[in-house]
This record gives C-alpha cells, structure tokens and sequence, in this order.
RNA sequence: GGUGAGGUGGCUGAGUGGUCGAAAGCAGAGCUUUGCUAAAGCUCCGUAGGCCUUAAAACCUACCGAGGGUUCGAAUCCCUCCCUCACCGCCA
C-alpha cells in the first residue's frame, strides 16, 4: 500500500513512476485523491459535532450529580447524535473506499529499473556455467518416468491435472534437496529456519498483497476463510505483522520450506506437461525484514544467496532484472534466476528476489522503533531459494548421460544417499 | 465439540455507566542530591488520524480482543464473533 500523504504531496512522481507498469495507474491515483479530501472533510465535521457532544454529557453528569434538571442539554446532545450519524455513514463509506482503492494501486517501481512493457524487455545482468554438450537432450517427463521418479497419470488420478506424485528414489531426491537448501541458508548465509502454517487467513493474506486483488489466483477453505499458501512469503513475512521491532534486532532473515498452492488461473493451457507449472510446488523461500538504509544491499546479497544454489549444484543460469512492464504487484525491483533447461533447450525461471520497499509493511503495519526513538515501517524483501520443482527440472535435464542414468552434483550425494539415478 | 474463566498501555495490574486515554507498580529516558558504587527525590514516557502548517508544539478525534446494539454519555450494560487458559470428550 502507498502512503496517503505521498500521494497527496508528489503526486505527479507517483503518477510517474507508476506508468513505468503501463497505462491507466494515472486515474487510480486521482481517484483515491479525490476520496481522500472528501472523507477528511467529513470527519473533520464529525470530530466538531463529537466535541460539543461530549462536553454536553460531561456537563449533564455533573448536572445530575447535583440532582439538577439536564433534559434540555440531553435534548441537544440528541440532535448532535442524530447530525453525526449521517455524517457517520458517508464517512464510513468514503474510508472503506479509500482502503480499498489504495489496496488495488500497485507499489511504485524503482526508479532506475529497466523501461518496458513485458518480459521481453528484461535485460540480462550475468550468466554463469556453461551448458553441457549433450545429444539428443531428452526432457525431464521422459527421463523421470523412465526411471519411475514421478508418476503424472497418478497424480492426476488423484488429484486432477497439475499435480504430481514422486515415487520412491524420486520422492527421496526432492527430501534431499529440500534438507540441501535449508541447510545452505542457515549454516552458511545466517538465515534462521522456519516451518510456518500452510493455511492463512485474510489479514495475512492482505498484508502481503495477494488480497483483496488476486484472490482468483489461490486456493481456499472458504468454510473457514482460510487460503493455501502461493508461497512461503506469506506466512514467514506476516509472522511479525502488526509489531514493532527494534532496530538491533534487523535485519531478520529467514529461509522456509513449503508446499505451494497457486491456481494458475489464466494460465491454462501453458506448460501442461511435466513439472514446470503445477498447482502444488515445493520451494524454499528467503524473507528479509530490514531498515529503509539497507534494504537494496540486503536484495544484492538475497540474490546472491539464491545464486549460490546453482552454482553449488554447478547448473548454469542467468540472472534478468525485471523491467516495468513485468514487475509483480507488490514489488519495486526484482531480479529473477534463470536456470539452463537441456531438454526444454531454454531458460526456466527458478528464483524471483525482489525489494517491496515499505510497501508490505505498511499494509501489516510492520514498524523498528530508530535510533531516534521514533517507529518507521521496515522494508521487506523475499526470493526463492529455490522453487524446487524446477530445480528438479534442471538437475535431471543438465545430469542425463548417454547410459540413461543421472549423475547428481557432488554437493547432494550424502543428502541423496548416492551418486546417480538409475533405473530401478 | 462441551463446560467454565478470561482478553485493559512494553510488562504486571486497578477500574462495573459521567472530566478515564485510563490508578498503581515494573521496565525505559532525563534531571537533582551524593566522593565512587548504591540509594532517594523530581520530571517525562502508547498508537493512529485530523486540524493548522516550513515544521513542531498546542488543540481535536479515535483506540481498553473485533464487530454490532442500548444510552444524552460505554473500558464498564446487552448480542455476535475471534483468541487465550483450565477441565471433559475426540483425535495424528
């Protein structure tokens, strides 16, 4: 969420560097501008009226302790109750309006990020490793049911398309991995383990920006108005909403494994086949909680963090900075990882580390109490470390040899318990 | 799921219809006294919004789990919901 006050004192810079997003953010603004004067006028007057009417009951009681006549006074406060009731509705309007406006404007991007419309304009910052010389490249679908580590037909049995179901030395392979990152963050870049609820309520749900706009895209337990969680970002960020932490306590990292649940609503149809997109995912997230001074190095390091995955697991990726055009709701730069994909012969984006700026944490009112004494919102950062599905994609595709099997990185072995996959 | 007891400021904890944003204590900040330490005394110390503004102060309003209701007036009475604790039931 913006803040109320920028967008009435600069809102011309707003408006700019919202158009970096593309059209139509201009006439946002100017609503939410125009619903703002209205509601402050009228609880200007309604504060008046509550004024004079609780002076009136201070003098009624004093009245009446003296056992004196007071109904001319009551009769007044009345008229003043029936005047603010009214005034009471609109303003109660006006302020659900204004919320709900302020909620659907997106943050305003940084301003040296790339200029354009879509992904296509995403520059490419570095590349790392060399992509293997491999004939006939097979994809992951053919290589993981030849050696019978996922089973889709099954997945789908039991659950519907967009699912999946690894099956022994395959399901033994994704434990590997999520035991391998977890243990990356913590013991060598200082993030504290977390395993929070996959189910979140509303609250949590707004505070991070996937509500009230992008409900479409979750599932939910309507029953109970609770959602699955679209990442680990959403639990893990929330877990210090509404507080006020101390500024020697930041920054505060953390690293989580979850399950991922995304409806992928409007994206039927693309990359139906395999593990590239599915309903339910796995993926290790970083959260970043720190102070407005640190945060950009804090996104440099995050990136990096999420790079040393790969370069661990010695596949070969690059890193892209999302332009305007591309950019998510909430964020204000973003830097996605692309890892080399033999079989698909492409990029498959396994990392998206952005920066929201205080736009998170003043929607979960997320303050550090300054060296001044004084509370200010943190900022709030998060990237994937990693999404494993995809990971999983590029392990299989990248280590396939002409025997059929797949040699592993050396980093996995004692996780996975072997060197290779083979048919069983 | 059932029954009972509760949810008040950073914490503890008073307050059952009228100058209550809320006693007191603790923690914290400052000052005074004291040769240091210790101790004592005094002062300050919640959040958000509005108004006015260069800004702040002052001032006004809201907030005693959340939302409704009763009333001239609600932390206080009523209703609904949420959460915590205890016991019972059920359960991985």
């Amino acid at each position: 969420m913006l803040d109320i006050r920028r967008l009435r004192e600069t809102p011309e810079t707003v408006k700019t560097l919202l158009a970096f997003r593309g059209p139509g953010y201009e006439a946002m603004v100017d609503e939410v501008l125009a619903v703002d004067s209205q509601r402050r006028a009228n609880e200007t007057r309604w504060q008046h009226l509550q004024a004079e009417r609780k002076n009136l009951s201070k003098q009624i009681g004093v009245l009446r302790a003296k056992k004196e006549d007071s109904s001319a006074l009551e009769e007044e406060s009345k008229k003043l109750g029936a005047e603010m009731e009214s005034i009471q509705a609109a303003s109660a309007e006006a302020e659900e309006k204004q919320r709900d406006l302020l909620l659907s404007i997106p943050n305003t991007p940084h301003d040296e990020i790339p200029r354009g419309s879509d992904a296509s304009a995403n520059p490419v910052l570095r590349t790392w490793g060399d992509p293997p010389k491999i004939d006939q490249a097979q994809d992951h679908v053919a290589i993981g049911t030849r050696l019978g580590l996922f089973d889709p037909e099954r997945a789908a049995k039991i659950s519907g398309s967009g699912f999946i179901c690894y099956t022994g030395q395959g399901a033994r392979l994704e434990r590997a991995l999520i035991s391998f990152l977890l243990d990356l963050h913590t013991r060598d870049h200082g993030y504290t383990e977390m395993s929070p609820p996959f189910l979140v309520n509303r609250a949590t749900m707004t505070g991070t920006g996937q509500l009230p706009k992008f409900e479409a895209d979750l599932f939910g337990a309507t029953e109970s108005d609770l959602f699955l969680i679209p990442t680990a970002e959403v639990p893990v960020t929330n877990f210090h909403r509404d507080e006020i932490l101390s500024v020697d306590q930041l920054p505060l990292k953390y690293a989580a494994y979850t399950p991922c649940f995304r409806r992928e609503a409007g994206s039927t149809g693309r990359d139906t086949r395999g593990l590239i997109r599915m309903h339910q995912f796995d993926k290790v997230e970083l959260v970043k909680i720190t102070t407005p001074e640190t945060s950009a190095a804090e996104l440099e390091s995050l990136t990096a963090d999420a790079e040393r995955v790969l370069q661990l697991l010695g596949l070969p990726y690059r890193v892209i900075e999302l332009c305007g055009g591309d950019i998510g709701f909430g964020a204000c730069r973003t830097y996605d990882i692309e890892v080399w994909a033999p079989g698909h012969n492409g990029w498959l984006e396994v990392s998206s580390c952005s920066s929201f700026g205080d736009y998170q944490a003043r929607r979960m009112a997320l303050r550090y109490k300054g060296a001044d004494g004084k509370n200010h919102l943190c900022h709030t950062l998060n990237g994937s470390g990693t999404a494993l599905a995809r990971l999983y994609v590029a392990l299989l595709e990248n280590g396939q040899q002409p025997d059929g099997s797949v040699h592993l990185p050396e980093i996995l072995h004692p996780y996975f318990g072997a060197a290779k996959l083979t048919a069983a």
